[in-house]
DNA sequence: TTTGGTTTACGAAAGTTGTCGTATATTTGT
DNA sequence: ACAAATATACGACAACTTTCGTAAACCAAA
């Protein structure tokens, strides 16, 4: 396991776009963020600039107008997030953090019944 | 709803500990912070006047010792700081991080009978 | 080919965070 | 009563984050 990783909000939005987009251009990147949020173009070239520096980020820059991936992987990095959430506000408890947000969110009878489905098989095993 | 609360790595492990001791000295929580951290004193007086000034505390300084007193509310930060999550990681979706944290983590058979419990709560109503 | 749009590079500024040193006040134990 | 320990206040600093202006390179169309 590396160093752990620790992106800021931001770049986890910018992440976020890049884990779903697969890869990108910058300005593709700041068309979807501009949906909810408000900065100029150059902010988020900035952004990811660094990112690739910190290496979050890798670019092809054969081309002109070069193209960014995530370099780090969307589920470990989702599991560190979570991993230090439940850490520093959960008491190291993990159940405490999935009875917060069933509690806290509507879920359709499907997702309940895959929750279900899935904590059955984590019984059986 | 007030204004989203946006307390910083460092300011929710003092929110923890102060929601779990109720009141404390800054002693109090510096020594519950060393177990686990690495910051001398002073900062963690620092860290709490700061907070103070954000409004995340309050104090009663009637004494020489001031005794500090968290005043956001436990749950309801808990659901921010989650929801912020779910937001800028899961594309929004609940259940993804509920999944997410069931995968990494081992849960005991009572843990897992609470949360089945929880869930057919919810499909009942 | 000149003009205008797009892109990258760079640097600077403002704000925040976390760190601590030092000064000063207060309490306490001997 | 005096020295040692303990507390607060304050300011400074480096690092980091987010923001953007401006310049330079490049491309494309008229």
């Amino acid at each position: 396991m590396k160093q752990p990783i620790k992106p800021t909000e931001s770049e986890l939005e910018i992440l976020n776009i890049l884990w779903t987009e697969g890869a990108a251009t910058v300005r593709t990147v700041h068309e979807k963020l501009a949906l909810t949020k408000d900065a100029g173009y150059t902010t988020t070239l900035k952004l990811m600039q660094i990112m690739l520096e910190k290496k979050l980020l890798s670019r092809d820059a054969s081309n002109k107008t070069h193209v960014y991936t995530a370099i780090v992987n969307r589920e470990q990095t989702q599991g560190q997030m979570v991993q230090r959430m439940i850490e520093t506000m959960f008491n190291g408890s993990a159940m405490q953090l999935v009875m917060q947000t069933l509690g806290n969110h509507k879920a359709s009878k499907a997702e309940l019944n895959k929750i279900r489905a899935y904590l059955d098989g984590k019984v059986k095993k």
